[in-house]
DNA sequence: TCCAGGCATATTGTGAACAATCCGCTGGGC
DNA sequence: GCCCAGCGGATTGTTCACAATATGCCTGGA
């Protein structure tokens, strides 16, 4: 986001943004000016900067006069959000075997464990968190920080996309496939690794439930729309 | 961006981008809140909230206690942007052959005869606009709300690029090579539509003159680093 | 003439007060 | 018992005043 790591408004960013993302703040939930300054001990000036910036990437909705929610991704939106991933992450894919020296590979190593130590602990948020880092260190991998910046909002995104949709049975080990596309980094296998990723990010859509069911206030418009 | 097209903000918030990636705005000008509030009949707290905005989108820089400035990417900050392009606007490329109709051809093929007028006209800011037009135009072909958005930012932050970095000399025709992209669709070839778009993008890139110069403010830090 | 230091001005940062708005609730009418 | 109008509390929208900060100017001394 903007501004130096010092400012107190970053920092509040970040609390809200990680609350949101570890799903301790579930899409729907009112996010309160009055009660978020008195948390953080700012007034609702701060906070409201902090809920626009949230506001611009899509984890949070403002509905005028009526205050901020964690955004609830519509069905439409949680497909085009994986749509995008898989256009992004793909050709990155790519680019990642390009880029990928010994210390990546190494970088790379050393997060599956973190991943693996979090399912172990059954925290979900930090598994969450582990699990979608790991796509944005892909990114990082390849040094371009417009792509990091695209993709950690995708993964904002995906992750109120997985609290609302996420079948509830399953409990796919992310770990797994990530140890999986790390091999086709070693053996420089650009094709191999982008086939695989498309695969997982197949797998993980193929985890929700993207049915259409209502969208919210905002369909009202297109459904009386003729009459 | 946020909200309804109604809310004054949005209002402003698009005259301002538009001055920006029409050149009448240049990267260094500085962006005055009491000034912008007094143009546009709104008091500052209006103002403050579209230059986040816009903060947010890397069109303008927010320096603390120092106020806004349009945004002046450096050569490395130009380079990424022209990386992100390539990934995502040649993988969107086949998605593009996939999913245009008739329909989407002729307006693709209308858009050039607007982008010819423009060049005719010589007016410099509606030619830009024009061009840089035909590239989300694609998206939308593709119905992706999400990739539209990252390429309407990657498209206002080429725009802030080519505003410093243009060689004075050439003035490539966009639109003869967008005319020659438009046949690759027609053909349904999605391989050489996006062999095509990359060589597109590549003569963009190398009419820059995308050399290491001093990189502003920032780098000061970097550069004393060792001392 | 040159430089350092302080002062003035311009601009942004912050908070608090007031206005506008929305939503649930209540009470009267039927 | 049901429904609707209108009231009241809660919350956001907006403005304004003041504090904090940065920059350029200006003065005084060597």
């Amino acid at each position: 986001m903007l501004g130096g790591a010092a400012s107190p408004e970053s920092h509040i960013y970040r609390r809200i943004h990680a609350a949101i993302a570890g799903h301790r703040l579930l899409p729907g939930a009112r996010l309160i000016e009055d009660q978020l300054g008195e948390v953080f001990g700012v007034s609702r000036t701060r906070i409201r900067s902090v809920l626009h910036s949230l506001a611009r990437e899509k984890v949070v909705t403002l509905q005028r006069n009526r205050g901020a929610v964690v955004a609830y991704p519509t069905v439409r939106e949680a497909k085009e959000v994986f749509a995008a991933r898989r256009l992004i992450e793909v050709a990155l894919a790519r680019e990642v075997v390009r880029a990928a020296d010994d210390k990546d590979v190494k970088r790379l190593k050393a997060h599956i464990k973190k991943e693996q130590r979090g399912e172990r602990s059954h925290d979900r948020a930090l598994e969450l968190k582990a699990s979608h880092e790991f796509h944005t260190l892909l990114a990082e991998i390849v040094g371009n920080r417009v792509i990091v910046e695209f993709l950690r909002e995708l993964m904002a995104r995906s992750s109120l996309i997985t609290a609302i949709y996420e079948r509830p049975d399953v409990s796919s080990c992310s770990h797994l496939a990530h140890a999986h596309l790390i091999q086709y980094i070693e053996r420089r296998d650009a094709t191999g690794l982008a086939a695989a990723m498309l695969q997982h990010l197949d797998e993980i859509e193929n985890d929700l439930v993207l049915f259409e069911r209502e969208d919210s206030v905002t369909d009202l418009k297109t459904v009386f729309a003729d009459s």
